[in-house]
DNA sequence: TATTGTTATACTCTATAACTATA
DNA sequence: TATAGTTATAGAGTATAACAATA
């Protein structure tokens, strides 16, 4: 399913609009990883690792449990896009590297997830200000 | 994990923003469903059965696998949040209703999930009308 | 024959609990 | 003893293929 996220009965325009947008992006964001063989799951973590991670930045960015990360880097690492190195400074900790592969991999998929680009497109400059000025007042302090 | 959809590197202000209120959205429908005991993917199906509907119909509005639907109403059904009766029209096909308890439970997960609405009260009515013009014209053929 | 839905199967995501290695 | 990460396990989401019942 491409989004878990389902209608809320939406009770104003508003909630209706922001729920058809995170629809529409969460579903392409599916389709556009698994064009490449990847989960979302997958496609998520590859596109954190533009720098070495710890497992346990990855888990704490992900606001999931460690264990989860475990199994999705070894999936990674069983088809050669990412890495587990040993940390020399803390030989617990592990620094997670993207691989050529991973890289070049993660740069199809992203030139391939269009939605935000080409939501964008459709707003003039000032248009776009407008929009991340609204968007970020309505987060407000809900992140 | 919260969201399976990560950042894509998002190149503009707006991109990013866009991912930011995407990512919060998702994070918040997770939490809140499992407040109450369900999977994003049985919240969103509860939430379509505010009046009965056929397997194929939430196949095609969740875009999945009609197997996968039998599966989430099966669960549901295993704890008396719905129901599946033949339809008597075209005894191939299943009507989905949810239960009393159901209709209850997903009251109080709707309640719960004050994402939505604590965003939009963060605009005044100006604003909610304007970002509702930017999100759907943003959206524009990509629906 | 075509359609609706289910079953069997396999893979992924996810968390919890118990564990290993290191600090 | 505390921390980083893994392993074992179990439940849920997901799709594909084969199937049953009905049209």
């Amino acid at each position: 399913m491409a989004v878990p996220s389902g209608p809320v009965s939406p009770s104003t325009e508003a909630e209706r609009a922001m729920f058809d947008f995170v629809d529409a992006y969460d579903r392409a964001y599916e389709i556009a990883a698994s064009r490449h063989g990847l989960s979302p799951a997958q496609a998520c973590v590859l596109g954190r690792l533009s720098a070495p991670r710890a497992m346990s930045e990855l888990a704490e960015e992900l606001g999931c449990d460690a264990s989860n990360v475990t199994q999705i880097v070894a999936r990674l690492e069983s088809r050669d896009l990412a890495r587990r190195q040993v940390n020399p400074q803390d030989r617990r900790s592990r620094q997670i590297v993207r691989t050529d592969h991973g890289s070049s991999l993660y740069a199809q998929f992203e030139e391939s997830f269009a939605f935000a680009r080409a939501a964008a497109s459709h707003l003039d400059a000032g248009e776009q200000e407008q929009l991340v000025t609204l968007l970020r007042k309505a987060l407000g302090s809900l992140t």
